[in-house]
DNA sequence: TCGCTCATGTAATGGGTTACATGATTCA
DNA sequence: TGAATCATGTAACCCATTACATGAGCGA
């Protein structure tokens, strides 16, 4: 799968694998992330499938820089994949769900700890959404304002991301005011007999 | 990860591999899954770890059993892991999300087909959450009915489930009537939720 | 001086999927 | 008769992460 996202930020234009990291950093970040090694690697193998080749771009200050593109082969192969329709679900897995689920019902106050922290990071995530993704997105158009119709399909995933977001926070709220709604009902052993 | 599913789901009673790929599909199914040949490599290595130990129950009119149980060592393993805090949060790939991020912005008529086939997919799943996951913790819970207190946190899982559902479905009919008006006023199949 | 950005990669390991291999019983 | 369920596993491969290795320039 990393493969087309490397594909699709090459179809827009030649890039080095640094510069596919940084971008997909910054755009499909918030649904699909790769490791620096893990785009060179599948930069070799592109190119050693034929679907891009690279040149060397000398740095006057800067280290040298090996810039891919794609060839007629990748785009078509690209194309290809766009044109597939997808039919199968991948499940989105999730090891806060699963703490939760196997958590030990009168540990109480460990899942409050739990569902707090999260709180905490999907509040930054969805400030993410509302402030840097769209700043990424400026920058990318500014270099290339012929993208500019692709940006509204960007917009598309952008919204999911906030509406995902909003969704797990109003979950984690009602998850939250569920459980100390249990404690409190539930006095401590102290107090019994 | 799938190691602490796994000792969770050792944690309610011992089991064969077998039966954890069973109620792994029917309940932490929707954020975690795995095939029957990870759950047996993974029961392996739980047993050369220490964590687990199994011995074979004879099959009368079936196959034998390799059935597993907590080891002392497992038990407070999948504790430490219960009581450390989840600070990362894993980025949930999507390829639709890819596919449409990529997508070409006048195709329009391929992406159209692309989002009514994920508002097919993801209504099944929501029906999944509302049938058949209730019909699984109750057959779970007749077997071991001292799990009991467990089910509201199974069913806090739940609940995740089908908010997330129905966000995928919301955003999903937001994006289809965008295309549709971007690509002017032809008339298409109904998509109500 | 410390850390960040720029810039490239290899090697080892771990996690996950697919294909292969076997075979009885039950139900439509 | 054919499919599903029950039941176990190995081998090969692919994908992803972590550690390792190198090195210049820039700003606080």
């Amino acid at each position: 799968m990393l493969k087309y996202i490397v594909l699709g930020l090459l179809s827009y234009r030649p890039m080095s694998g640094y510069d596919i990291q940084h971008w997909m950093g910054a755009s499909t970040g918030h649904f699909w992330h790769a490791t620096l090694t893990q785009v060179y690697t599948t930069l070799k193998k592109l190119e050693a499938e034929g679907l891009a080749d690279s040149h060397i771009e000398p740095g006057t200050d800067r280290p040298d820089r090996r810039v891919y593109r794609l060839t007629e082969s990748g785009r078509a192969d690209f194309k290809r994949w766009q044109a597939s329709v997808t039919t199968d679900m991948e499940v989105k897995k999730d090891s806060l769900l699963v703490k939760l689920f196997f958590a030990a019902p009168e540990d109480v106050e460990g899942l409050l700890t739990q569902l707090r922290v999260q709180v905490t990071l999907h509040r930054q995530q969805r400030e993410a959404y509302e402030r840097n993704v769209p700043q990424a997105m400026m920058a990318f158009l500014s270099d290339q304002p012929e993208l500019m119709p692709n940006a509204e399909l960007w917009e598309l995933t952008r919204q999911y991301g906030i509406r995902y977001e909003e969704t797990y926070l109003e979950w984690l709220h009602m998850a939250i005011q569920f459980l100390e709604a249990r404690h409190s009902s539930r006095p401590t052993d102290e107090h019994k007999g």
